[in-house]
DNA sequence: TGCAAAACGCAACAATGTTGCATTAAATGA
DNA sequence: TCATTTAATGCAACATTGTTGCGTTTTGCA
């Protein structure tokens, strides 16, 4: 395996992602870090991030996705993908609900691998009162 | 609201999409129904037959959209997205497990309006045993 | 400071999805 | 059965998102 460098671009996508209090898409990482970097080291850096467990991926309802920091968990081990996630309809934005853990009971049949779950809806700071 | 028709490209893609056991992607089903219609048109039932109630849009756990058919819920009402969705890491294969409903208790601040759980792993059929 | 290889930029390509517009074909009523 | 209305289609062109190859740059370490 080998060993990871820390580049700019790398420094650079990852403050953003760390910055930004919600899930970000891969253009919306661009746009951010403009300049910074090609768009293509963009997708390289995410996917080494990914690898490294310092991010995690999201698959949001409508199927876009998007990355986010990690936080509960450190980096050391494999990320568990049992939490769920808070999609806004309004403001867009993902939020990771890591204290709320997912048990599901299938048949034995059934292996489970990865549970993923992505909840819909408005998020508190979008609720019109 | 205008009319729906019932046209031969609509026939075809519900027909594939009713005749396979599990859900399909726009390619595979374009694939499938091969020179029934244009490439365009596929997408444009596809939203069509999601909008008539007469499929439902998946979302797997890497982001590709697979349509299937709606069993246990019939065409007059809006369909409910709080079941779950298998995703076999083997076969690719996406099915509903409707008798399987979720409930997850969320802050009140938290406005749910779609459910949306994807599991992946193995399913019963592609078990080495 | 020099070296190995990790990471980058660029160009080209591939897959997936969208839009505009002229044409075709379903459903309905005469 | 035929004419009419407009939903639906086909085609071309474009947009977005993601991938690959390759020569060059830069990082971390000895």
């Amino acid at each position: 395996m080998s060993i990871p460098r820390n580049t700019k671009a790398k420094q650079a996508v990852l403050h953003e992602i760390s910055s930004s209090d919600f899930a970000l898409s891969q253009p919306e990482i661009f746009e951010r870090v403009k300049g910074a970097c090609d768009r293509v080291t963009v997708y390289r850096v995410l996917d080494r991030l990914v690898m490294e467990n310092k991010i995690h991926k999201i698959v949001n309802v409508d199927g876009t996705i998007n990355y986010a920091r990690c936080t509960s968990c450190d980096e050391s081990h494999t990320h568990a993908h049992d939490h769920l996630h808070f999609s806004c309809i309004t403001c867009k934005k993902i939020e990771c609900l890591e204290e709320q853990l997912i048990h599901v009971k299938l048949p034995d049949t059934y292996q489970i691998k990865e549970l993923f779950l992505t909840i819909s809806g408005t998020c508190p700071s979008c609720q019109a009162t």
